[in-house]
DNA sequence: GTCAACTCATACACGCTCGTATGACTTGTA
DNA sequence: TACAAGTCATACGAGCGTGTATGAGTTGAC
C-alpha cells in the first residue's frame, strides 16, 4: 500500500482524505472543471453530445478528456455529481424555518434555477446511469423537500389526502415543465417561480377540501 | 400524371382520396399494423430500439420494414400519427358539455391513459422529429384541451389570473409525470386519475384566490 | 392459374462514436 | 533548472445503426 508515497504533500488534505482527487497539478484541475462545465453546455446545445463535442466545447483535446474521465457514463456521472453539489450549497442555505408554505416557496424557487441549469445533463444522465444511481445523487436534496412536505402535512398547512411521495413527484414535474418552456422559448425565466408557484401552492393547500 | 392506373379499384376510396395507403394488398397492410404496432411496444421495452429491434418485435424482416418506411424519421412518424388517431377516436367521444371542472376531470382521465400507452413513443419522436412536426400532431387534441379551459376560465369555472398556456402545460407534465411513476412501478395505474385530479381540479380551480 | 405485389435473407458501403495507443511537446512544481 | 505531470495530434480497431442492393421465394388478387 501507499505506493506513491514519493509526494508526501501535507499541503491540501480538506474534504475527504481521498487523495484521487486532490495532489493533481493545478493546470490538470483547471481542464477538469472546464471539462465538467463543456460538458454541461455541450448537452445543453445538443443532448446527443459526442466526446469529441463537449472536449471542443471545453477547447481541450479530447485525448485530454480521456485523461480525466475513462469512459462516457464517468463523466456524465462526475459532471451531475459537480452539479448537484453546487445545488446543495445553495440549497442547504435556504432558511425552512417559520411556516411550511413559505419555506416551500422558498425551496422551491431556488430548486427551479437549478433544475432549470442541469435539465438537459438530467436527462443524458437518465439515459446513461443506471436509474438507482441518480437518485442517490438527488437523495440530500429530495430528502430536505420530503421532510418540509412531511412537516407541512404534520401542521396541517398541506393537505394529507395524498402521499407525500406524490407531493414530491408533481414538485418535480412542474418544475421541469417550467424548464422546458423556458428552453422552448414560451416562458420567461423571470416568471417561472411565479407561475410554479401558482399551481403548486393551492395543489397542496390543506384548506378548502 | 396517373401513371399507376392499372388498377382503378373502385372498392375503396374511404377516408381521405389519396390512394398511396388504401390499394395495397391486405398481407402489406396487416404487416404495416404489425410494424406500426411493434414500434410502440419495442420503443416501450427499449428507447433506444434499433430497426432492426423493431423489425424483430414485429416478427417481420428488417427489409419488409424497409419496404413500407423509407428512413427512421418516417417510421417514427407513422407510428405516432396512429397513436394519435386512435386516440382521437377516443377522445372525440368524450362528452365536453355542461360543467366545465367535470368535462375537463373526463378529457384528462381519457388523456391521460393515452398518454400512459405512447409516452415512450412520444419521447423518442421528440428525439427525432422536428419539434414543429410534433406540435402539428397534436393539434387537434391541444385545441379540444384549450378550448375547454378557456370556456371554464370565462364562465368563472377555472381562475383567470394564468394563462391557458400554463394551464395546458401544467396538465401535459402532470400526467406525463404520472406516466413516469407508474413506468416506474411507483405508483399503480388504477389510483393515477385520482391523483392526476386531485393536483390539477383545486390548482385550476377559480374558488379562493 | 397467372402475374404482380410483397416478403425476406444476405450482403455491402458508409458514417459515427467509443475506447486505446503512441509519442512528441508543454507546463507546473519543487 | 530538472523532472514529473499533463496536454494534444494522430491514428487505429471494433462495434453499431442506417440505408441500399440483389435475387429468390411466397402470397394475395383478379
Amino acid at each position: 500500500m501507499n505506493s506513491r508515497a514519493t509526494t508526501p504533500n501535507p499541503r491540501l488534505s480538506s474534504g475527504s482524505g481521498r487523495r484521487g482527487a486532490a495532489n493533481k497539478r493545478a493546470d490538470a484541475q483547471r481542464n477538469r472543471a472546464k471539462i465538467l462545465a463543456a460538458t454541461v453546455t455541450a448537452i445543453r446545445k445538443n443532448p446527443d453530445a459526442s466526446l469529441a463535442d463537449i472536449a471542443a466545447e471545453a477547447g481541450t483535446g479530447r485525448q485530454t478528456l480521456y485523461g480525466h474521465f475513462r469512459t462516457r457514463p464517468e463523466l456524465i456521472d462526475a459532471a451531475l455529481t459537480d452539479s448537484i453539489e453546487r445545488g446543495e450549497e445553495v440549497l442547504s442555505q435556504v432558511p425552512l424555518h417559520g411556516d411550511a408554505v413559505e419555506a416551500f416557496q422558498r425551496l422551491v424557487t431556488s430548486s427551479w434555477m437549478l433544475v432549470d441549469r442541469s435539465r438537459a445533463l438530467m436527462a443524458a444522465a437518465q439515459r446513461e446511469l443506471p436509474a438507482t444511481r441518480i437518485r442517490e445523487m438527488h437523495e440530500k436534496a429530495e430528502a430536505r423537500m420530503r421532510s418540509l412536505l412531511e412537516r407541512g402535512q404534520a401542521e396541517g398547512a398541506f393537505r394529507s389526502d395524498l402521499p407525500v411521495t406524490w407531493l414530491l413527484t408533481t414538485t418535480h414535474v412542474v418544475m421541469n415543465g417550467a424548464a422546458e418552456e423556458v428552453r422552448a422559448g414560451r416562458l420567461d425565466p423571470e416568471d417561472a417561480p411565479k407561475l410554479i408557484d401558482a399551481i403548486l401552492t393551492p395543489a397542496f393547500s390543506a384548506t378548502q377540501r
